[in-house]
DNA sequence: GATAGGGATCTTTTT
DNA sequence: GATCCCTATC
């Protein structure tokens, strides 16, 4: 190796064997195999690093993704360190926000326009029912449909390409509601999340010349948590990087796949080495984040996984200290205890607050913790991205926003056609809806005839086209305004959302305008931060570029509105900066990729996690004693690499968590210890096999809790449900003919129950004329 | 057509 | 426990 780069020796200086082995691969493709904490983001940055600096491949030549917009933040980050402002040319951004760019500029190969925009989640939903209505179809739930179509496009299947047994009736029906909901997509000019994917998919397969474009210019692709890779993310990387000779380096590790549930194949990663034969492999297994104790236990979880790449990972970090079980009483004791416990460590000295984290398998378990930590003032970050943004009143403006760009975005326009009230309700609404569908129009263009749409009274008629008059007005000032915050401002002067809430009066309505001002600080932030990266890219010499490369950067042209708009659809909100002396909250998927002194794993307990759904898969279709000797379910398997993740996030101390009991979906459930935690040997805990907590306690009767201070003492309409609360179905027998009372119809009898728990329906025959009613068991009182 | 209130339904994880 | 949906009432 010669020293002839003085770059050289600092970019490899503290690499070991195989870390400087990926960095200093040569052309070809390369698979890096990455143990947790082995430095694989060390490797990735380090190799960027060295071609533009060693190499001189040109920054914008490099296309690096990742998966989640954290993991893509901080990449750009520790890039930034290393190139300073070249970083800035890097194309560094996540699959769907590449996606995104890419298809922004080719919009109109794909039956676009430019100033498309982005349906989240609750806007796709709407199209489907929309969709389903429109078809007559309601033999199925508008989200299974959803469900299935989305998985049609992780698998990079269009509807003509979706394969339906002759027998399958559903299959047949989701195919037909996918087919219109495509159609009703492309005429608002909208695309999903797994448009973004699949059209860009198509459009390289249909157009060659419009992929060797894109080919001639990312002459490296670098691709992180590969083993997280969708069968229409991996097409898009072997359209742009093809086999077998392409420059693509792939890094991941099979046992933090978990993403199976969208669409994720860990075959991708495990299949590699076939798809690009003479791909070089690399293995990096020596961690150097976690002490021994630790490592071990994510070992001892992660080995029962039948289908894994041999790895061994292996530290030179000392034993450290036992891991810490702590068991308590329910939800609320587990959250103060982990509050105090987070106190002790941070007096102790060693660790700080902006470096403990506590993770919990699902969102909704995250508002005990918050309130436990609020109340022993630890200061804390929750780390879950979306939530400002899906603000019933900062969605409305988002909607505004997206019409003032696209007008013919229906699903924004039946959103807020009434907010603030405008006198337009649903049968106006449908009236036009019918009218638009009629001609095949969009629902803007409906609006320019509302005269013309039958059984309109003149009321109406004259509120369509007020309505109409705001929209054509924001459009108008949205096309001569270059900020996002001047849009923003404009927005909510015209259509007095503002003015509207605060004369509501109500403290909810206040809040719901400061959200609103928010929204617009946050527009302003945006332009500030684009005017400095104007600023820096000027200051910037261009880079020479051969004439038939294509080197600007992706998001060129893009006008403020309209990047902003996409920024929330696709970003979300910033995480709030870390290392501010906060600790952070998050799930565990949210998790992967960060690593912290001290970690608290909570709610360790069977079907909290793992997930019931993941147990039920297992109960259903296997041997009851699958996870002690037979194959694992995937899901189940997912589950164990989830929590593989999660305790490999700790560095130092790993606190596992569980309370004997907790109430879910408000109703108390006794779950036993998780089946994760058995498999940690106790003395990695420092605890003998006895001290391990049991399977879980007696079930205490309990009545529905709605209402607390009644102290009737008669028998209980969920007696058997908080007998069974978790593996029995139906109250059946033994409630029926018991005596209910219920506010609104009086006393009953109860004829037949189904389902158990306070959620179950119940069938009650009730006096006064009244007669049979299904009531939810919740609603109804001992009588 | 607006509003309020009751009832039903649901929820893993993220782009 | 939030959110959506329906119905009754004004």
């Amino acid at each position: 190796m010669s020293p002839a780069n003085p770059h050289e020796t600092a970019l490899l200086e503290d690499l070991n064997a195989p870390q400087r082995e990926a960095v200093l691969h040569g052309d070809g493709p390369l698979l890096v195999l990455s143990g947790a904490g082995s430095g694989k983001t060390r490797v990735i940055t380090r190799r960027v690093a060295y071609l533009v600096k060693v190499h001189d491949v040109y920054p914008w030549r490099i296309l690096a993704v990742t998966f989640t917009n954290k993991a893509a933040r901080e990449m750009r980050e520790r890039l930034t360190q290393l190139l300073g402002a070249q970083a800035n040319e890097l194309v560094v951004s996540t699959f769907h926000s590449a996606a995104a760019q890419i298809l922004r500029r080719e919009a109109e190969h794909v039956g676009l326009t430019r100033s498309f925009v982005i349906y989240d989640d609750s806007d796709q939903l709407n199209v489907v029912k929309r969709a389903m209505r429109e078809a007559g179809i309601e033999s199925m739930q508008p989200r299974e449909i959803l469900h299935r179509i989305d998985q049609e496009k992780n698998a990079a299947r269009l509807p003509e390409h979706m394969q339906v047994a002759p027998g399958d009736e559903r299959g047949q029906l989701v195919r037909k509601v996918y087919a219109a909901y495509q159609e009703r997509l492309r005429a608002a000019n909208a695309v999903d999340f797994g448009d973004l994917l699949l059209l860009l998919v198509t459009l390289f397969r249909t157009r060659p010349d419009v992929l060797e474009n894109y080919r001639r210019r990312f002459t490296h692709v670098l691709v992180d948590e590969f083993q997280d890779t969708n069968p229409v993310q991996y097409a898009l990387l072997k359209q742009l990087a093809p086999p077998p000779s392409a420059n693509l380096v792939v890094v991941g590790d099979d046992d933090q796949s978990i993403y199976r549930w969208r669409g994720a194949d860990v075959d991708n990663i495990l299949g590699f080495p076939r798809q690009y034969p003479g791909a070089k492999v690399v293995k990096l297994e020596q961690n150097y984040r976690s002490d021994q104790n630790i490592l071990d236990a994510a070992h001892e979880v992660i080995r029962k996984n039948t289908r894994r790449m041999e790895k061994k990972l292996w530290s030179e970090r000392p034993r450290g200290q036992t891991l810490d079980l702590l068991l308590n009483r329910d939800e609320r004791a587990e959250a103060q205890e982990v509050a105090r416990q987070i106190l002790a460590l941070q007096r102790e000295g060693f660790i700080k607050l902006s470096s403990m984290a506590v993770f919990y398998r699902a969102n909704a378990q995250s508002r005990v913790l918050e309130e436990a930590l609020r109340l022993a003032r630890v200061p804390y970050t929750l780390v879950s991205g979306r939530s400002f943004y899906d603000r019933a009143e900062v969605r409305d403006a988002s909607a505004y926003l997206r019409l003032m760009v696209n007008p013919r975005s229906d699903a924004d326009l039946l959103r807020i056609i009434n907010i603030p009230a405008r006198g337009i309700g649903d049968t106006t609404v449908e009236r036009l809806t019918d009218f638009a569908n009629a001609r095949g129009v969009s629902l803007y263009e409906a609006l320019s005839q509302p005269e013309q749409v039958p059984a309109l009274n003149g009321a109406a008629v004259k509120r369509l086209k007020g309505f109409r008059n705001l929209l054509e007005s924001l459009t108008a000032f949205a096309q001569t305004n270059e900020e996002a915050a001047g849009a923003v401002d404009q927005m909510l002067r015209e259509t007095k959302l503002v003015e509207t809430l605060l004369a509501e009066g109500s403290d909810e309505a206040q809040t719901r305008a400061e959200n609103l001002r928010e929204f617009l600080g946050a527009a302003q932030e945006f332009d500030l931060n684009r005017a400095a990266a104007a600023v820096a890219a000027a200051a910037n010499p261009p880079p020479e570029v051969p004439p038939e490369v294509d080197a600007a950067p992706l998001t060129a042209d893009v006008p403020a509105l309209q990047a902003f708009l996409e920024q929330i659809s696709l970003v979300g909100e910033a995480d709030a900066e870390v290392g501010d002396g906060r600790v952070a909250l998050m799930t565990l998927h949210a998790a992967k990729g960060l690593e912290f002194d001290a970690v608290f794993l909570t709610g360790m307990e069977e079907n909290v996690f793992p997930h019931a759904r993941a147990v039920k898969s297992e109960t259903t279709f296997l041997s009851e004693d699958a996870s002690a000797d037979g194959e694992p379910s995937e899901e189940m398997a997912e589950e164990r690499r989830l929590c593989y993740v999660g305790f490999t996030r700790a560095r130092k101390r790993l606190f596992v968590s569980l309370a004997q009991c907790r109430s879910l979906f408000g109703e108390l459930r006794y779950n036993a210890p998780s089946r994760f935690l058995r498999d940690v040997p106790s003395p990695l805990f420092g605890i003998s096999e006895q001290e391990l907590p049991e399977a879980p306690r007696p079930r205490v009767p309990s009545m529905p809790r709605r209402r607390p201070h009644d102290e009737d003492d008669g028998p209980r309409i969920d007696r058997s449900y908080s007998q069974a609360s978790s593996d029995m179905d139906g109250v059946g027998g033994d409630v029926r003919g018991m005596r209910v009372r219920h506010e609104q119809f009086g006393v009953g009898r109860v004829v037949s129950a189904d389902g158990n728990g306070p959620n179950a329906k119940v069938t009650v025959e009730f006096g006064g004329g009244v007669g049979l009613k299904r009531i939810i068991a919740r609603f109804l009182m001992p009588g």
